[in-house]
DNA sequence: TGAATTCGGTAACATATGTTACAATATGCA
DNA sequence: TGCATATTGTAACATATGTTACCGAATTCA
């Protein structure tokens, strides 16, 4: 392992806290794999054994859960330095309620479960970051269901460009993702977020210009999110 | 705390393979607290900080996701010996993302979360119960974002139907919940639930007498969860 | 036992979203 | 540059589920 995918690893949350020379100790010291898959190919089939944790090194990869009929929704998207499916590793059945994809070509570190029991123990440090990263997960899904529930199409719309705003530090967004791949994670079928969009652009609350959804009334968004009509 | 007490904490999964003495010896070395709470009461709401690991020892409570204009969905129930919101307690932000309903009177034990992390470092099988209790938590909610988007209500019906048939060993089910709570169990209106519920008499597929439902023709229940038409 | 309350079924209607198909752009590749 | 492909918008229609309101049955409680 390069120093360069070293400095990759330090950056996972699960080894915040940790210095370069302790993760390189810590590798040294267990097995490991470092594989490399082309994008859009499937790295774990919903329902495969998880028995090794996947660090991603480099690209980026979907979490899908896909019915029989070709449906699917984007649980999330991980990249560089995210460890993916934590909680499985220990889980009774440690069987992938997802199906992970490459959406780019790709590296990932794989790290045996017995390691990361053993990494557990020695290291309080990672013990807290593991346990912090399933609860994030747990929050992220349980927050991801009420959306899915209680949210029309517009306010998840409105929701995502709110926050999207505050990350980008402006009213001018750029969408990181196309209709489709948002169509995915909305959970919701492509032509119905595009008449979302369009009811959105007729009100005069957003415009598009190419790539950039501007944001013309901010409190109709707020509104919008918070229900009212 | 009563010997009682210890044998239903005992029971909790996440002190599964250590004995009784061993609990007690954690709960005497750590600071703890029991409270009662009527049936109805809300014992956090969906926001609160959570501070204190809560294991149940009487009783029954939900988790239930609240929206503001009053519509619900319960999440999960919860039963004597089971721990509560365990992931929340390591999160970055460790704030409720559900609220917690008493359904009955209810006893629970409250475990501060410093002592918790040092249970964790101090015994190999604590951690392990614990990360795997988080695990099938994110399990848990996967599978219900599935059931959420994938399946309808008659899907839903025919998928609780068969876990409880398996479940109670027949055919002629005595169901735990009301319609209504089902209802919220499901995330679906209670009418509409109903009209599920007819659909499947009319087929002949179900027939109620009373408190059972008799499944009347178990393959078309499999046929309708694995979406035959 | 009877009155009050809750629970569950039903029907008519409203509504949000899905489905399908097609046209218009945009994008990438030869 | 031009062609092929992928992406997006749009419209007409289908459908599942929600909403509201009402009624009768079951349950609880005095």
């Amino acid at each position: 392992m390069t120093n360069k995918d070293i400095s990759i690893v330090s950056e996972c949350s699960l080894f915040s806290g940790l210095n370069d020379s302790e993760i390189k100790d810590i590798l040294d010291l267990n097995r490991y794999n470092v594989k490399s898959y082309h994008k859009d190919a499937i790295l774990r089939f919903q329902g495969d054994e998880y028995t090794d944790l996947m660090i991603i090194l480099d690209g980026e990869i979907n979490a899908e859960i896909h019915n029989p009929d070709g449906k699917k929704i984007t649980i999330e998207t991980l990249k560089k330095s995210d460890a993916v499916a934590t909680g499985i590793l220990f889980a009774s059945d440690n069987t992938l309620p997802v199906t992970v994809v490459a959406k780019t070509d790709i590296r990932v570190l794989l790290i045996p479960k017995k390691s990361i029991i053993s990494l557990c123990q020695k290291n309080e440090k990672f013990l807290l970051n593991y346990l912090k990263d399933e609860g994030n997960k747990i929050i992220f899904l349980a927050e991801k269901i009420r959306l899915f529930k209680f949210n029309s199409i517009n306010q998840k719309i409105a929701c995502h460009l709110l926050s999207l705003s505050k990350k980008q530090g402006t009213e001018s967004i750029r969408l990181p993702y196309s209709r489709e791949q948002l169509a995915d994670l909305f959970g919701v079928a492509r032509p119905s977020l595009s008449r979302g969009f369009s009811e959105l652009y007729d009100q005069g609350i957003l415009k598009s210009e190419g790539k950039i959804i501007h944001i013309l009334d901010i409190n109709r968004i707020k509104e919008i999110i918070s229900g009212v009509e």
